[in-house]
DNA sequence: ATTAAATTTGAATAGTGGTTCAATATTCAC
DNA sequence: GTGAATATTGAACCACTATTCAAATTTAAT
């Protein structure tokens, strides 16, 4: 019996995250992925079924990741909604702040991949929107947030909003810190643009 | 001496519209394009280098179209600032209203595109944000808007944000209407959550 | 009607890259 | 050490599709 050499499943996704960053997941060619983890070509293909499966374990990582941390705020009576609202914004740029290229890989490619594939794509997601949902929710019937806007449509807005600041983030670095966008995300979902 | 039969371009640019919108930059075919467009495949060719300058050619229509209006509207000392966020929301939406493939290519390949071939994008898309960021800057000026707001985050977070809700709309218009969601935006641009 | 210039056609081409699989290598149990 | 089971390799395969181009078609001028 011969055993597997090392964590080649785990390579093989940081390659991945790596390779598309930097091309997109068409121009991500499966023998540039292989020869950045340090495998073979065909490798690939006894870790992951097929190419679409690496992106998909990308995504079901990162959604469970966060889905799981959120959980724990909402649940979390000691916490106001609108500290809440901002430990979302927090996890999403903590993580992507660890991690430029899955930024990136997030930015660009999830929005196509939930058009293509919506039945595939990892379930966390949308539980984490429906958590973020949710503490919005709470805010509400607190009284501290506005009954007049939409949940859903706000949903949307932000995580736009926030993949949108991610993406330029990811893009050009140096022209303003994560954190520093991450404070002005807390501002304008709170406040808007007026006094 | 023979003349061209028709308006093959512009049969071509929205035949492209509808083959991109369905199945994505990389799944339009040629063949399809050029079949939905009434012309033979080897037309395309006549009327564009190749398939990277058709959706180059979608873009510079929308986005000169956008910009063109928008500078009427920043111009106009008669506007408050605003009523000019609120002008630039409408003049985005009016366009997808009537056009939903158009969103939806808008909203899921326009960044790609842009990271991709960052130089041959059309200027016309920077303009416009350019103009847009200067509504906001005529703001802060005149004691509407906060000061504390930065431009350049808030124009990202703002487009992130429009993106967002047209491209949930356009994969499923029926739940809510692009008017809703425009005043909805309008609200959560200017005031945030918060009472 | 004839000619010439330009357009249109679509089958053939050529390059690409995801996937396969027969061969090789490695590990463990005995 | 031997054999069996499994992992790894990477060259070859093959399906796919953007692009080309020689032939056919159309139009307008004479």
């Amino acid at each position: 019996m011969r055993v597997r050499e090392g964590n080649k499943e785990k390579a093989i996704i940081e390659a991945a995250i790596k390779v598309i960053a930097e091309n997109g997941y068409y121009g991500a060619k499966i023998h540039k992925i292989a020869e950045l983890a340090g495998v073979a070509t065909g490798s690939i293909y006894s870790y992951y079924e097929n190419k679409l499966q690496i992106i998909f374990a990308i995504f079901d990582n990162v959604w469970k990741e966060l889905y799981e941390k959120l959980e724990l705020v909402e649940q979390d009576a000691a916490i106001s909604p609108s500290q809440k609202l901002e430990a979302l914004i927090d996890l999403v740029f903590n993580l992507f702040t660890e991690n430029q290229d899955l930024a990136l890989v997030f930015a660009h490619e999830q929005n196509v991949l939930i058009r293509d594939y919506p039945d595939k794509f990892t379930p966390y997601f949308e539980k984490f929107i429906q958590t973020g949902q949710n503490i919005i929710s709470q805010g509400i019937a607190s009284g501290v947030f506005n009954p007049s806007v939409n949940v859903f449509i706000l949903r949307k807005y932000l995580m736009g909003g926030i993949s949108g600041c991610i993406q330029a983030w990811a893009l050009d670095p140096s022209s303003y810190s994560l954190a520093e966008i991450r404070d002005q995300l807390k501002l304008l979902a709170h406040k808007g643009v007026n006094i």
